[in-house]
DNA sequence: CCAGCCGCTGTTAGCGCTAACACTACGTCG
DNA sequence: CGACGTAGTGTTAGCGCTAACAGCGGCTGG
């Protein structure tokens, strides 16, 4: 029965009281020595089912909880991970993030996270000390950021990291969507409605996945020698996207949109409304992430979805594997899927 | 100068290697005692200026990192925060840990998380514990459902804790956005407009945040006198959203209806404009929580803005007094801002 | 001129835990 | 029947660090 406190009682924090019982504590109650009571707590050990018994209720009496940093002191593992993450309410981070704890708790490691403001050589360098400074097992990286391969190859190579998005040139293992093959999708869904070619909304030049994406758009159309619209760059956010759209609504031939994501892809639409162009009657349009809300735009959002619980399983598993001392590829990917929508539909 | 690895280097985290160095290495190569190290590193007594320098060059060239275990051990503290965090991608829970994560950077504290599925007693409990296991100082429960306050009450009164959203009936500090009066703003708002009544799509029954809005509309209805319309409750969903929108279609006398999140007040704009209703030309809409995208939905949306980065900052002031043995008040309030936009605009 | 103090450094004793080995009592097998 | 494993337990020695105190000079003040 744990001691229930009135928040009156709780305030006595600062007040040293009775520490903390140790094994000790729990040998002297239990009559056995230390070494036994340890046996049983790790089940490390023989001990005979009276002893054991004996133990256990002495544990529980005493509520006695072990402590993990005598014990990171003298093997060594913490068991807790890292995970350095962008301060970024962006759908995508977030639920990979959510992802990794995920499967990161089942398999009883903790997470510690830090996170960046941006994504730079020095705060990932800073935030990766920081962990370490936790005594993380291991680290992850959630570096969508070109600038992210670059801080990574500053980073200590006596601790295994892996990157998710990260780029290639980053010198860790890396695990991703396949963002270059979604944006293929994409752009392969929109040319087969008919169109002479697709415009595209690009995220920022500076982040991985908004160069893959542009250039699975790109070579899309390459391959097929159709002509190459300019793109026009916005930053993520449906504001960035509403203007990108106001810039688009004068373009002749405008037919098809690709968006780099799916909140500039409601900034376009928005756009798109208020110039009185009508989607998908005059103008289809795509997005990337699959986000709740995108089947619930207007028009419902063709999509490009991706399974982030799958990337922190997978980030997971990889980070495992580098911890028990594997040697695992450079590149993982999981594959993305096209979600069909009305934005795309039938005139 | 960090070594810097390749991958394949980087695999060799398997073999033991020259153990990371410590105090002792870094005393026996500037020639002093450990102490004095110590000392240095952690500005604790005097030293002199030129061992002080010789100090610190062995630290650099050793590469030297304190071993937190250790110092833990002994210190009694781990500089480490726990957040127990809803594992969920709504804007809210997420934007208030990085809230949190931030402030508590600022002050030299690490986090570690634990998500868990759904807040009850158990998995709450569950989660607590495991992060006890990780030895952090303070924990904040996100916890914006009401058995979260059941949960609260059962854990253990020998470490601080302080919630976010909680239940008033929780025996910790509670910290949160004033839903009800954001609701009753919106409400008002509304009203304003020269509507008889105002509908309501409700959050979960089991959500906190969804009683104290739909109490906060409620309430401003009846102290007027006006007809309460039947709730329609959805799940925050966009899904749930457009369901309500369509139950809602049919009534006579829609004019104007108050959503208790943005994403369902998206659903419920779709469910419209399926049905040929206008907004604002027909009925009018209104939200809580001001996501990045409600400026660009279709119309634009007047919602209520919550400051989780304010909650954020506050959440961890009041869990460091706690932390310091202060006994804080038992319930925080931070004010929610209306945000007017073209969904309640002019016809 | 010496008591007393302060600046600087070192020594010692743990914090709570696990690894490694030692020991006993019992089989079991050659 | 003795060598040897094996179950069950205890003893010892740290892990790397900080708290506490113990020096040892030099300076100040009476």
């Amino acid at each position: 029965m744990v001691d229930r406190a009135k928040p009156g009682e709780q305030a006595r924090t600062s007040a040293p009281g009775p520490r903390q019982p140790s094994l000790a504590d729990v040998a002297g109650m239990a009559g056995v020595s230390h070494m036994t009571v340890s046996r049983v707590v790790n089940e490390s050990g023989p001990v005979r089912p009276e002893t054991r018994e004996r133990v256990l209720a002495a544990v529980h009496k005493l509520g006695y909880r072990p402590n993990t940093a005598a014990r990171t002191l003298v093997t060594g593992r913490s068991g807790t991970l890292g995970v350095v993450a962008l301060e970024s309410n962006l759908y995508g981070p977030a639920s990979t993030l959510y992802g990794i704890e995920n499967a990161a708790r089942e398999a009883g490691y903790g997470v510690a996270i830090c996170s960046v403001t941006r994504p730079g050589r020095t705060s990932i360098g800073d935030a990766v000390e920081s962990l370490r400074r936790q005594a993380v097992e291991g680290i992850v990286v959630i570096a969508p950021h070109v600038t992210a391969g670059r801080a990574l190859a500053a980073v200590p190579g006596d601790i295994p990291v892996v990157a998710v998005g990260g780029g290639e040139s980053a010198p860790v293992p890396v695990i991703s969507v396949d963002q270059y093959d979604g944006a293929r999708r994409a752009t392969e869904h929109l040319l087969a409605l008919g169109h002479r070619t697709v415009w595209h909304v690009a995220g920022p030049e500076d982040w991985l996945e908004a160069r893959d994406r542009e250039r699975g758009w790109r070579e899309t159309l390459e391959r097929r020698g159709l002509r190459v619209p300019a793109v026009v760059r916005g930053d993520w956010s449906p504001r960035s996207g509403y203007e990108a759209g106001r810039t688009l609504v004068g373009k002749r031939g405008l037919k098809a949109v690709f968006s780099a994501n799916d909140q500039m892809a409601l900034g376009l639409l928005r756009a798109f409304t208020e110039a009185g162009i009508r989607v998908p009657e005059d103008v289809h349009v795509a997005g990337f992430d699959d986000v709740p809300e995108a089947a619930y735009f207007n028009p419902p959002l063709t999509t490009v979805r991706q399974d982030f619980i799958e990337v922190g399983r997978k980030t997971f598993g990889l980070l495992e594997d580098r911890m028990a001392g594997g040697d695992v590829g450079a590149r993982h990917l999981v594959p993305a899927e096209l979600i069909v929508r009305e934005s795309t539909g039938p005139r």
